[in-house]
DNA sequence: ATGAAAGCGCTAACAT
DNA sequence: ATGTTAGCGCTTTCAT
């Protein structure tokens, strides 16, 4: 294989008009566009603008042209422009790969998710937050690398994408307490940052939305239109994102003086089914509930499908409060309670890469604050 | 920097020795440990297993372990297994770097995609679609690399992504008639795989579900229900996608003898709104349709709340269909047209891997399709 | 300020 | 059947 400059050589055209010769360009008459692609042919070259095209079209040496583009040596002002002529005429781009062998890192963003069966899933907001972390990575020249990862935990998925050298780190959302991606990267070093937390006294980078405060908002929301009993929806113990909310509940009636009543907190199985059932349950508790908030917007769901059935109208005959505000809540007019997800995709991404680059920023660890959206489902004053 | 070997060298140890103890396992003494840490500390090296400590454990050479990890040529069995051996041991990966440098692909699949500020376009299902195409790519060793696709559809994105070689190919979404992506990619002959189609006389890979025959089961089912006066509320004309699904009804509805009746017929913008009041003027129309289909979940859900605030029950007074068979149609337990979307996800990988590599497939225009799923917004018998 | 050259880890053509 | 070696396109010392 050859490159530009010999194609110039043996045509005795200047390399420019070889280039736009090769692409076709109307600026070139056809005559010489014909005997360049004579040459070429004969020669076997097919056009690849590499670093040294542009070093020889602008006549300086390759390290020169590498020295403009990443802006380490200063260059002289003249050279430096005559370099970013030449890479403007020849529309030339750095091959990544080559960079990456080269520098030992990808610029490649590893995140793998599990397919949601279950559609109340907190990555129901995996589109927006999964947009967002391209968005933000893209501004500091990183992409996203996505990956399917089973529901049943494997951790030689990362594996394979780290030792393969595909990617410089990874995100992780729905974790957990112990979550064992945490424990196997924090044991291999590996740079990554988690949406939401584990327990606390594991030590590493994440952005978390304060789901006890979420939760305060939607009850305290509650008792101001009105609301002294309040029902509960919750998942099962045992997982650190709904035990924080359950959380904001108990905090909320506590400091308003409200008695905790056990049979108005119910916890079920994240479906719209199961909350159907636990509402038919809580509407026969005595005395019943006149609100029902719950950890998130499927079981809100299930919470107003059983009233409906029964004749009962949400926000109007009992409240209602989701969590999440998936996109679902909006399309129901269900109160729900919004995580700030694009902020969560700017710091996670400006974390990770802090961590990537060997500059990590000083607060590795980010608590965000969710807010209250108010709809039907709730509105009315009691 | 050195090598594994080198350091055996110096330490006078066994390669696969130097290399545990420099992974800290339990199967070297501390001593010897020790002794290979300083070893590599002052020979500045760090640990970093590459073909060539492949080949020195197995004692081959470099190509041998190429020749077996790329299965080319055969390889004398004993060979073979003592370098599969020596890749087990030292747990060696190849580097995706130097590999695509080399071989100039990178294994990665570029997907583009729009912020949906509108919750009912197509790419409602992007989290199913990218998922299965995640999951149907691996087993390919491919990867899929996302990126955010502005609104204001802008080539650069997919230029920089090319011209950098940072991708092997694309995967493009939410097409329409002359798009102007299919026309850059057709042009510069770029690797594409189109979920859906533009005009008809443009010719590149694609894979569509068959948008004409999914509203035909809708409507069909709705006849069968009982019903003759149906509405339908669709996107504005000029989008394929709404074309061909308009197209069905008007065929079912000429099939089944039923004339065509414009006021019937209402083109809203995708959202909850413009369709309930394109409801209320549906049902204000004389004579007044029994049933509306709606080509999507979004609009159906409009005409459910519009129904709901009056005083009628979806699937008792009127009943709706929707489209696309998101998870919100679940949800709200409406009727809907199910799209095969991890057939499509695999079906366009398969195709465009074929392109990238060099080995088209036979058929590259796949027309699949969808499924009728019927839930209690149209299940009862008028 | 700029150039020359080594080499990142791999593949594949060629040699043995 | 296996070994040797020349690059892939870039960055980065080290000279000049």
């Amino acid at each position: 294989m050859s490159n530009l400059k010999q194609l110039a050589e043996i045509t005795r055209l200047p390399i420019l008009t070889v280039y736009q010769a090769l692409e076709g360009q109307a600026s070139v008459t056809a005559a010489v566009r014909q005997q360049v692609q004579t040459a070429a042919t004969s020669l076997d070259y097919t056009l690849n603008i590499t670093i040294r095209d542009v070093a020889a079209l602008a006549d300086v040496s390759v390290g020169t042209v590498s020295h403009v583009l990443n802006g380490n040596t200063r260059t002289r002002p003249e050279t430096r422009q005559r370099v970013l002529q030449a890479i403007n005429d020849l529309n030339y781009r750095p091959n990544s790969m080559a960079r990456g062998l080269k520098s030992n890192h990808t610029r490649l963003i590893g995140y793998g998710w599990h397919k949601t069966e279950d559609p109340g899933r907190p990555n129901a907001l995996l589109d927006r937050f999964l947009y967002d972390m391209a968005q933000a990575a893209e501004a500091w020249g990183y992409h996203i690398l996505t990956f399917a990862q089973p529901s049943q935990i494997s951790l030689k998925r990362y594996d394979e994408l780290i030792q393969t050298t595909r990617i410089d780190g990874l995100v992780l959302t729905d974790i957990n307490y112990h979550d064992e991606r945490v424990r196997y990267l924090l044991k291999s070093g590996v740079p990554f940052v988690a949406f939401g937390h584990t327990n606390e006294d594991w030590d590493f980078p994440s952005v978390e939305v304060d789901g006890r405060l979420g939760m305060k908002l939607a009850v305290e929301h509650l008792i101001a239109r009105g609301h002294e009993r309040i029902g509960l929806l919750c998942w099962p113990e045992g997982m650190r994102i709904g035990d924080v909310r359950v959380q904001g509940y108990i905090d909320v009636l506590a400091a308003a003086g409200i008695p905790l009543y056990k049979p108005w907190i119910v916890r079920i199985r994240n479906s719209v089914d199961h909350a159907f059932l636990a509402t038919q349950q809580l509407l026969a508790a005595h005395p019943r509930p006149t609100a029902i908030a719950c950890t998130n917007d499927v079981m809100a769901l299930g919470v107003k499908r059983y009233l409906n059935q029964i004749g009962l109208e949400a926000g109007i005959d009992v409240a209602i409060t989701g969590y999440d505000d998936t996109p679902i809540a909006e399309l129901v007019e269900l109160t729900s309670i919004r995580q700030p997800i694009d902020m969560v995709a700017a710091k996670v991404i400006e974390i990770l890469i802090g961590e990537i680059e060997g500059k990590p920023v000083p607060r590795r660890n980010i608590l965000l604050e969710p807010t209250l959206v108010v709809r039907a489902s709730s509105r009315t004053q009691r």
